[in-house]
DNA sequence: ACCATTTGACCTAT
DNA sequence: ATAGGTCAAATGGT
């Protein structure tokens, strides 16, 4: 349906807007290019917000509704947070430094690349619920969203923070493992990264220490931006569009 | 031999 | 009926 081509093609835009975005921020560009960056994110912005608010339900986005308004939804309540990792190299495979092991893959309907499935290799051994998709964002085969779900029971928090060192370990988001305030929240969240040089990596933690977020390296650009197909709030893209300087901003929904 | 990945089948929700 | 998610046998690598 067109609902679909309109909603790949924002998420086009505002993957390429940010990957400009970011190349400007990374090398100092001129003030020029910064502005005109601007504007494009600016411009990008209000085709989104009027995409969003016309009725135009596009898909995959929650427009406020809730689409599992069922109770079924609300008794599988879990984690799950949403990151998309840029990765400039190419199809490296997403390392984050923890250990994940491979179960499954399928082609998602109107996605131009299947979607991979992984859980915690420790699934058996320690119980570790904790599982992730995979997917290349449509029409930018350089980002992957990633979508985390379920709790690390594990401690792999051996996995230390890896954002600090990078070249020694991979980082690692925190996520609110332990937490008990969040397990029954979502959280979204976009972690853009963009580095010519370091392989992608995907910034999750499989048992972060914390529910608070990691420091980032200054090798990695982090800016907010579409979930693409997923239930991402659209204002809370909007606003994390628009505010590139924080490097994360996470918000918290109830499933 | 062990472990991870691949891939078609199967299950479940819509 | 269809799509998304998971299982598990087959396969390959170390």
């Amino acid at each position: 349906m067109e609902d679909m081509a309109l909603a790949s093609e924002l998420d086009r835009l505002q993957a390429m807007a940010r990957e400009l975005g970011a190349q400007v921020d990374n090398n100092d560009a001129p003030a020029a290019a910064r502005e005109l960056c601007g504007a494009l994110a600016a411009s990008v912005d209000r085709v989104v917000r009027l995409a969003g608010s016309n009725g135009n339900a596009v898909p995959g986005k929650n427009n406020g509704q809730p689409r599992n308004s069922s109770r079924k939804a609300a008794t599988a309540a879990k984690t799950r947070r949403q990151v998309r990792v840029a990765s400039v190299q190419d199809t490296a495979p997403l390392d984050d430094g923890l250990s994940w092991r491979k179960y499954g893959q399928k082609d998602i309907l109107g996605a131009p690349y299947p979607r991979a499935y992984f859980r915690c290799t420790h699934r058996h051994t320690r119980g570790c619920q904790a599982t992730k998709q995979v997917q290349r964002a449509a029409g930018d085969p350089l980002l992957f969203d990633v979508v985390y779900h379920g709790d690390h029971t594990c401690s792999q928090a051996d996995a230390p923070l890896r954002l600090i060192s990078p070249e020694q370990q991979p980082p690692a988001s925190g996520q609110e493992q332990g937490s008990p305030a969040a397990t029954q929240e979502e959280m979204h969240m976009q972690l853009w990264a963009a580095e010519p040089v370091t392989p992608p990596m995907a910034m999750d933690g499989c048992c972060p220490p914390t529910s608070s977020w990691y420091q980032l390296p200054g090798s990695y650009g982090y800016a907010a931006g579409a979930g693409l197909g997923t239930d991402m709030d659209f204002e809370a893209q909007l606003d994390e569009f628009l505010n590139p300087t924080k490097f994360f901003q996470s918000e918290i929904q109830t499933l």
